[in-house]
DNA sequence: GACAAGCTACGAATCGGTTCGTATCTTGAG
DNA sequence: CTCAAGATACGAACCGATTCGTAGCTTGTC
């Protein structure tokens, strides 16, 4: 029995973050890369990332003194995860309705939705 | 210096969203709605709606006995803020990124596509 | 081989959110 | 008035996530 998808808290979406941009990385790694934005702790990061492989959301290679770790999930799925989490959790299960407020958003400028406009279009051809 | 907008958290978002449905309610009410999903003791319902008194999430009118909550943030901005959130922790800033994992989703709809290219397309005219 | 630097392991403290038992108050029915 | 039902208040426990100090293990350099 495999256990339900995982849904990552937010420091561990911070680490797979930098997993999925860096590939498999060290945990000195990560945590440079994490510094640039968060002041924290060398032992925070290394510990987080040692539960993380515990749950099996990183794998990591032991093999060499120095750990390598990689994402275990895949970025798109866990993303869709948390886009469904929101969706059922603040919209009552619309995903149109939450696609409404990111557009509202600031953060979605012209470009951005000349590029949905594009998706939706071939979105629709794909599923008439 | 007023405080920066509240995230809500699971709980509090599951109250808010019965208040903003039903509009201002009892403890007992709210109760009732959430017991229809969830299997929760009426105290710690009573418990999390004081707390989120204290911190201005709803407003309550306590002169009758039977206290009557009423949500103190909107439903649009709070959404607002959610996925935003989202947007920063997951997706790097790109609304796009959300949008597109969204219209993925298997909760989108042709329909739910088809609103979402007249937001478009209104969005557009009034952003050119 | 001894040391310094860098690494992992791990226990403990903390924190916010959540849950619930219990005490106390209010009110309507009899 | 008395009692039972139902409400609020509140402390305490619990839980998962996070943080960090400290101990102990490698390894490269001299």
């Amino acid at each position: 029995m495999s256990p339900d998808p995982l849904r990552p808290s937010d420091g561990e979406l911070a680490i797979l973050r930098v997993l999925w941009g860096r590939g498999p990385s060290t945990v000195r790694d990560v945590h440079t890369e994490l510094s640039r934005d968060r002041e924290t702790g060398y032992t925070t990061v290394l510990k987080l990332m040692q539960i993380m492989a515990e749950k099996g959301l990183v794998t990591r290679d032991a093999s060499a003194m120095t750990h390598v770790y990689q994402a275990a999930v895949e970025e798109a799925p866990t993303q869709a995860l948390l886009v469904d989490d929101l969706i059922h959790r603040a919209f009552g299960g619309s995903a149109r309705d939450l696609v409404v407020r990111a557009l509202e958003s600031r953060g979605a400028s012209r470009e951005d939705m000349e590029e949905i406009q594009r998706l939706l279009d071939q979105a629709r051809k794909a599923r008439p």
